[in-house]
DNA sequence: TATTGTTATACTCTATAACTATA
DNA sequence: TATAGTTATAGAGTATAACAATA
């Protein structure tokens, strides 16, 4: 085996992931234009409908964005009427996000729209490639909590 | 896990590849620490060794960064000894990117630690999988090109 | 007129520092 | 002292507009 090929390899792998993120925005991104903050304000309130977040931080840090940006985001959703901050009676400087019924109604509507730019996306490999594909990417993906906690240098 | 999971699904592939992204940069993107435009540079200088790109403007729209600031990545790379431009007879307002001897020395040390992080990187998943991964994700980004530009290849 | 390369400018997104109120 | 939330500011990265040289 020549290590020619192998070196090759190593850069179009970083080359492809961006390309993947930038191929998945183009098609699935005007599907959340008019949505306050666009494709991560739909994915903060998928988050908050779906799992159990209960601080600002942590919602942060699970969406990998900064904390201080976080006021932001939930302002923008709240004055959508999407979500609200809930006082947390344990500890009171909590304001744990939550969904409006309003939020979870725009969320199921957006959420059709989003299956339908997926499958374009996938338009080009078969089926079961693109099952194995996901299962492997939801893998590595989720890895990273582990990761960026435990394996630093 | 099995029941609702489509309207799941739509936004967790969105999430997922955010995350890989930025799971591949958090492991890989250290190597680059001391190379000018880190790894965007370092994807530049993979580019020119390997492809034949004649023009800037091929080269930005390739690595997916706006033409208005290649001129950047070019001068910085330039400054270090890595890259040159070289002027094209057949067509004088082209000058053609090209890696010097020490670029291409410098591309092969780096190469060599980028295969070692992305070693990091797969680490979880089996040899098998990761194989299919890589040929899917492959697949997948390369399509970007056809769908940006009319014509196929 | 269109394109290549380039520069200057403006804009967006993100990170840094500091503050408050709670624990 | 440490943490949750917030705000203001500075920075990095990106896009927009315009230019000279060439096709």
């Amino acid at each position: 085996m020549s290590e020619d090929t192998t070196a090759r390899e190593a850069c179009d792998l970083g080359w492809s992931i961006a390309m993947l993120g930038r191929r998945y925005a183009a098609i699935v991104d005007p599907v959340f234009e008019t949505f306050p903050r666009g494709a991560r304000g739909y994915q903060l309130l998928h988050t908050v409908i779906h799992k159990r977040i209960p601080t600002q931080n942590a919602l942060a840090d699970y969406l990998g964005i900064d904390r201080t940006v976080m006021p932001y985001f939930v302002d923008d959703l709240q004055s959508a009427g999407f979500v609200q901050r809930q006082d947390d009676p344990r500890d009171r400087r909590v304001r744990t996000v939550i969904a409006t019924p309003e939020g979870i109604t725009r969320y199921q509507e957006l959420s059709q729209q989003v299956l339908r730019a997926e499958q374009a996306f996938f338009d080009g490999i078969g089926d079961e490639d693109r099952a194995v594909f996901v299962h492997s990417l939801s893998l590595l993906a989720r890895l990273s909590r582990d990761d960026t906690s435990s394996r630093g240098r």
